[in-house]
RNA sequence: CGGGGAGUGGCGCAGCCUGGUUAGCGCGCUUGCCUUGGGAGCAAGAGGUCGUCGGUUCAAAUCCGACCUCCCCGACCA
């Protein structure tokens, strides 16, 4: 499919209606509402729309076009970003030596229990077992090590698109899988502070990606010890609140320092002639992205893509009434062209198998973000139909000012989807000072739990044994602005204001 | 990994307890007619090794065992 276009093939396959419609009634009834049980309206929406499907291998799924579309829009906006920050693309091995993976203590140690192993090649048994990569900091720190020789060879900004496998046990489409996709950037710089920058700078991208192109709100800021990158010296991420008041984290930025420098022999003649080892950061975002757009935009009549990144802008659904072959679908192609010209990714759903009525509910379950209908009515009065999927509200508009109003309207989509999230999120963000209503707001609103921390993993612990909700971010500007108040949990002296919540 | 639930045409289910001709139903699918402004109607068709493997039995979707996969609640999880 070309980046532009809409291919016949991300149109529906397997159609399943199961429903007789009466006006007032919601019109998907396939699934699950989601205030009745969320995790499977979340599995419904997936298998129904097409998204993704269980392969037969547990914790595996299959991609399907309509699902990989939007990891393709998302991967094509991120690339963009990641090649103008300077980073250029290129692709590592897959499997990974044992004894590479065991030379960062902390790192064998955090992703051991994940790691699949190949221990057969053909029929021979393998001298060393080697690791399908669970990420690559240890292949790409060895090959930097042959690479990075001096000053002059700094910084080094690679990033590769590729596939990363983590044994989970416990496994969700798009949100944990065995196999996922993603994109890894992993930088090297002369000074610790250039890493620092660098991380700082990817975090920003991120948040800004996820919130331009994905409509979604999310808080940026620093983990604390125990939700550190295995093998980082700090790590950063990106938090996003789910329409059922969990957080889910979108991204990760980690400063590794020389954590793997040192251990792989990264080294480099400095500016004074001194032999240094270098400063590295490593960073990414996967298909979970894809579980995001859906958990923070859908509703009880399916998805509701931001018209950045859906497959499907604009659908346009002829009213197939007396002779509208002649008359109404001339309008419709023509309208069709019009929008194909103003770069909208647009398709024209002339299949006489199914009613206009079933078309509606269909791409309104697809989220397509915006309907077109065009009736023999329409073309007497040179008008269309315009249906929005984020507020449902209609409009007439002159058939010839599409071209000038629907990428407008399109933009105005994707910024109330933004806006709608980004007032749940604030509506769900809630202060806690004492450990009784840090308990009774996790109980009863759940959401962000915003509270003051004394720095000790006792707390954290406690906490997240009692509540289940763990520290997701210490905000960014704390560092320079010190806290003065209790710990929510020991009412010690603070250190910092966190962000807790139940996360998935 | 622990506890609970489930697996029968593409989807949703009945049948199982109490084994016995041809495994049913709704939706979808195919063909034809007819329709089409919010998931139309009629008619005729196609589609199943009942999750897999093994056991009991003259006989297994049904009883027994093991395994696989999914869902829920925990433990674990950069």
């Amino acid at each position: 499919m070309t980046k532009e276009g809409v291919d016949d093939r991300m149109i529906p396959q397997i159609s399943t209606p199961e429903c007789i419609v009466s006006k007032d009634e919601r019109l998907v009834k396939q699934i699950t509402p989601k205030t009745e049980d969320f995790s499977r309206w979340y599995v419904e929406i997936i298998q129904k729309t097409e998204l993704a499907d269980y392969a037969p291998m547990k914790g595996m799924m299959v991609i399907r076009p309509y699902g990989y579309a939007i990891w393709e829009h998302i991967q094509r906006l991120m690339d963009q970003r990641i090649k103008a920050a300077g980073h250029v693309n290129a692709y590592f091995p897959l499997f990974i030596p044992e004894s590479f993976l065991q030379k960062e203590a902390e790192h064998v140690e955090g992703f051991s229990p994940q790691v699949a192993w190949v221990t057969v090649g053909g029929k021979e048994e393998l001298e060393e077992r080697l690791a399908v990569r669970p990420t690559s900091e240890a292949i790409i720190g060895h090959m930097y090590s042959k690479w990075i020789k001096s000053w002059r060879d700094l910084p080094v900004l690679i990033n590769q698109w590729a596939n990363i496998v983590r044994w989970e046990k416990v496994t969700r489409p798009f949100l944990r899988t065995t196999e996922f996709l993603w994109q890894e950037g992993h930088t090297c710089h002369e000074t610790y502070e250039e890493a620092q920058k660098e991380t700082l700078l990817i975090l920003a991208m991120y948040k800004e990606f996820v919130e331009t192109e994905l409509a979604i709100p999310v808080l940026a800021g620093r983990k604390t010890w125990r939700e550190k990158f295995a093998g980082a010296q700090e790590t950063y991420a990106i938090e996003g609140l789910m329409s059922d008041g969990k957080a889910l984290q979108m991204g990760t930025s980690h400063n590794l320092g020389q954590h793997f420098s040192k251990v792989f022999d990264i080294r480099f003649e400095d500016r004074g002639q001194k032999l240094q080892y270098v400063w590295q950061t490593s960073w990414g975002v996967s298909t979970r992205l894809v579980g995001a757009l859906i958990m923070s935009h859908g509703d009880d009549s399916g998805l509701r893509l931001p018209p950045h990144v859906a497959p499907i802008q604009v659908v346009i659904v002829p009213i197939s009434l007396g002779n509208w072959k002649e008359t109404v679908i001339p309008a419709a192609l023509a309208a069709e062209e019009i929008l194909k010209k103003a770069g909208v990714r647009v398709y024209l759903d002339t299949r006489e198998e199914f009613t206009p009525g079933w078309k509606f509910a269909e791409h309104e379950m697809r989220g397509v973000p915006l309907r077109i209908e065009i009736g023999p009515r329409d073309v007497k009065s040179g008008q269309a139909v315009l249906v929005r999927r984020d507020t449902m509200k209609r409009e007439t508009l002159p058939l010839d000012a599409l071209g000038a109003k629907v990428p407008a309207l399109l933009e105005d989509i994707q910024a109330s989807l933004y806006q709608e999230a980004f007032t749940f999120q604030a509506q769900n963000t809630h202060e806690a000072r004492t450990y009784d209503e840090f308990k009774d707001i996790l109980d009863t609103k759940r959401g962000f739990v915003k509270s003051l921390w004394c720095g000790g993993e006792a707390c954290e612990d406690k906490i997240k044994d009692e509540t289940m909700a763990t520290i997701r971010l210490i905000p960014l500007e704390i560092k320079d602005k010190p806290v003065h108040g209790a710990c929510v949990c020991c009412g010690k002296e603070a250190k910092a204001l966190v962000y807790f919540a139940r996360a998935y």
